[in-house]
DNA sequence: TTGCTTGACTTTTTT
DNA sequence: AGTCAAGCAA
């Protein structure tokens, strides 16, 4: 076990362990690295081909514990009943789904929150608790009970069965079911054991318990395990991760060695002695103190600004000005923040400097509606059984199946315990209407025809197959609104991904060779993160929150939103154990910066669309003066956290008023009543005696009509799809307007 | 069945 | 502020 602190060369290690494991002749195929973002895989990749300037590293095992856990299901995975092109769920999937069956166990959706409840679920797999233990847990339920969610335990359990009828894990079953997999499959847990002979982690600070209990498994044959790890980098407690594996290691592993890393080659004297001072407050830490023979550096900048505009506005003019005056480059600036949403001012400021940005986080490429909806098609093509895919195309682009032929579906599909696919394969027998039935019918015939592409065209082939026969990708091409030429070019860049992805040879040689086909696609794209995708040496400034700055460094870093209820964050401020951790996030924000550290905060700030006032960061003031620069701008780091207002001002109770949530009772005034007045009032229209509605199919461009209540018009225009044809019509007394066929009834005159 | 309006809700961090 | 789902008119 490595305990490494910051920026004392934890990935060089391993790298060249790994390379020194190779040269004395270990096989690279007996060689299994874990880390936890792609990048750092791929990165270390680099750096061993680099060190030992041979390809012989692309045998190595090396990536995150999803993709290498997924990779290994996507052969086994018939052993625990799961197709072996099984889906891979990312979150917005898995929170559908806990909805879904919410709903259908007649329990209030209000109540049981998707997103709180999927959090417990996330929260017992990575405890490696199955539905089963959960509800028969005396402290789990009492915890839910004292939630008033009682229930969370059959949710988990009507989940499970779903993701499993589905043919689908979420990113905890790649854990979960891996660890399963071994467990009750001894012949395979013999197979993986004798692989993976010397197995190395990264960042082993951030492991939860499944991950533990996985390596546990897969290194009992050799015991050759190598950790790497910083207790006081440990930021990923909410997802599970305990120090308790880094404190358990030593008894676990009875002669394992340990060795400290302290000295740091990365920060300057000043920025590590801030690091250390502010870690110092934590209780819960291995006691270590870190030193650094670098310069003693530049003092910390503070600054203080009016709101948050202000604050992104004097980042820009910081860089602007550092760049001037010491030829620093974008790219050596990091804007780091604790929440994506405050990514927005700085990217508004860098954009009025005319500064350019890479913004890492918030929504990613595969998140977008329109490459969702694209891969949704591509999904249930590989995997039929997976209904969220289903559920998200079956009428996109419209073709006339409905909520309520959609919700019948699904009611067949449970009562008589098939997918809903099979439903929809034997529509007939369920008592379609005769037109739904038709577009189901036609519906899936297409999706058949796709799903026959599979055994003889690549993933790029079928994926653009499917783009052409399916109207939905031109009309994104018709749209040219902004979002729309966007949106398009989203699609396009789809394309070539999967095209690079089939036209890139595969690196391993470990029996899956040359798996280009669609499935191993999916496989791998859900699992890709927005920093996997963007180019790190782009000469940009970069914009990411301190968790994803993890394992980083930047010669200038900006840390923003230094504010009591941000950083440390509202919801972290319950225990004593969540404070540390944000006080760890702290030390890892600073920590990430060579040379110049910047510490920025903001007396008042948009949240939730309302102006908010919030004090100096905890943090700051723990920080010793003496290393403190506070000349900058804003002022001195004492008495900030006062009320520019005093006790009891107007402006303080307003913001109490508004803050605590008030509630809203929207008054009408005599404006907003007059505003909702101004619609144009219809004239009514008596429809003469002898109104009898014309069929709707002999309708024309450019016939008059009479309509029962809008009077006698001209059609201007006929559009909408067959299932549902618009008219425009130009009413004599009432303007223009768009009237659906199917229901509205008019007279041709 | 569809498309628009309204109101509710959001923000912690991510594989 | 911005997004999303439920509710309602056509």
């Amino acid at each position: 076990m490595i305990v490494a602190g910051a920026g004392s060369g934890k990935t060089k290690v391993l790298t060249t362990r790994i390379a020194h494991l190779m040269a004395k002749g270990v096989d690279s195929f007996n060689i299994l690295a874990l880390t936890f973002t792609n990048k750092a895989a791929a990165e270390m990749k680099e750096r061993v081909e680099h060190i030992l300037k041979s390809r012989e590293a692309r045998n190595l095992y090396i990536g995150t514990f999803h993709s290498v856990f997924a990779r290994i299901l996507r052969s086994e995975a018939h052993r625990i009943g799961y197709p072996n092109s099984f889906t891979i769920y990312d979150t917005d999937d898995a929170k559908s789904v806990v909805k879904a069956v919410t709903g259908e166990l007649n329990l209030d959706v209000q109540h049981y929150k998707p997103n709180a409840v999927y959090n417990r679920i996330s929260g017992a797999k990575n405890a490696l608790v199955n539905a089963k233990e959960y509800m028969a847990d005396y402290g789990i339920q009492q915890e839910d009970m004292r939630a008033n969610r009682p229930m969370i335990g059959h949710i988990y359990e009507a989940y499970a069965r779903r993701c499993f009828k589905n043919g689908a894990m979420d990113f905890d079953d790649l854990l979960f079911k891996f660890y399963e997999l071994l467990k009750h499959h001894p012949e395979v847990l013999h197979k993986y054991q004798h692989k993976f002979k010397y197995i190395m982690i990264d960042e082993y600070q951030d492991t939860n318990p499944a991950q533990y209990e996985i390596i546990k498994l897969l290194g009992a044959a050799h015991e050759n395990v190598c950790v790497v790890g910083d207790d006081a980098q440990s930021i990923y407690s909410f997802r599970g991760a305990t120090i308790q594996n880094i404190l358990q290691f030593q008894k676990d592993y009875e002669d394992a060695h340990v060795i400290k890393l302290e000295q740091n080659y990365r920060c300057t004297q000043n920025i590590l002695a801030i690091a250390n001072e502010v870690i110092k407050q934590n209780k819960g830490q291995i006691p270590k103190t870190l030193f650094t023979e670098n310069e003693t550096g530049e003092k910390i900048r503070l600054v203080r600004t009016m709101t948050d505009n202000d604050e992104g506005k004097f980042i820009a003019d910081a860089i602007q000005e550092l760049r001037l005056r010491n030829h620093y480059v974008n790219k050596d600036f990091a804007i780091l923040y604790r929440t994506n949403a405050q990514s927005r001012s700085f990217e508004e400021s860098l954009r009025r400097h005319s500064i350019p940005y890479t913004i890492y986080g918030g929504i990613s490429f595969y998140q977008r509606k329109e490459i969702k909806d694209y891969i949704a098609y591509l999904r249930l093509i590989v995997n039929n059984q997976d209904e969220e895919a289903l559920k998200r195309i079956i009428n996109y682009p419209i073709r006339g199946i409905g909520k309520t032929s959609v919700d019948r579906a699904i009611m067949h599909a449970n009562e008589q315990n098939i997918s809903m696919w099979q439903v929809l394969e034997s529509a007939a027998m369920f008592g379609f209407k005769a037109g739904t039935l038709q577009s189901i019918e036609e519906f899936v015939l297409m999706i058949r025809s796709f799903r026959s592409m599979l055994e003889t065209k690549n993933a790029y082939d079928i994926a653009f197959h499917v783009g052409k026969q399916t109207s939905f990708v031109k009309e994104l091409f018709n749209d040219k609104s902004t979002e729309g030429v966007q949106r398009y070019e989203n699609v396009q860049e789809l394309l070539n991904s999967i095209k690079e992805f089939v036209e890139t040879p595969t690196d391993e040689e470990n029996g899956e060779v040359g798996d280009k086909s669609l499935a191993a696609y999916l496989q791998q794209i859900v699992l890709l993160t927005d920093s996997d995708q963007k180019d790190p040496d782009a000469d940009t400034v970069k914009l990411m929150t301190i968790h994803a700055a993890k394992g980083l460094e930047y010669p200038v870093v900006f840390v923003g939103g230094l504010e009591e209820g941000l950083f440390p964050n509202q919801m972290a401020l319950n225990t004593r154990e969540e404070l540390e951790e944000e006080r760890r996030l702290f030390y890892v924000a600073v920590t990430r910066a060579k040379g110049r550290l910047h510490l920025t905060y903001a007396n008042t700030r948009y949240r939730f669309g309302q102006l908010v006032q919030s004090d100096a960061s905890r943090f700051i003031s723990e920080i010793p003066e003496q290393y403190v620069d506070q000349s900058f701008a804003g002022g001195g780091v004492k008495n900030q956290s006062a009320s520019r207002w005093g006790q009891g001002s107007a402006f303080e109770r307003m913001q109490r008023g508004f803050a605590s949530g008030s509630p809203k009772e929207p008054e009408k005034t005599a404006v907003t009543s007059l505003i909702q007045n101004t619609r144009p009032k219809e004239v009514t229209h008596t429809a003469s005696e002898n109104f009898t509605p014309s069929d709707p199919a002999t309708l024309q461009e450019g016939m008059r009509v009479e309509h029962q209540k809008f009077g006698f018009g001209t059609v201007l225009k006929l559009e909408g799809s067959a299932h549902n044809p618009v008219a425009t019509i130009q009413f004599e007394q009432n303007g223009e307007k768009k009237i659906m066929l199917n229901y509205a009834k008019l007279m041709i005159v």
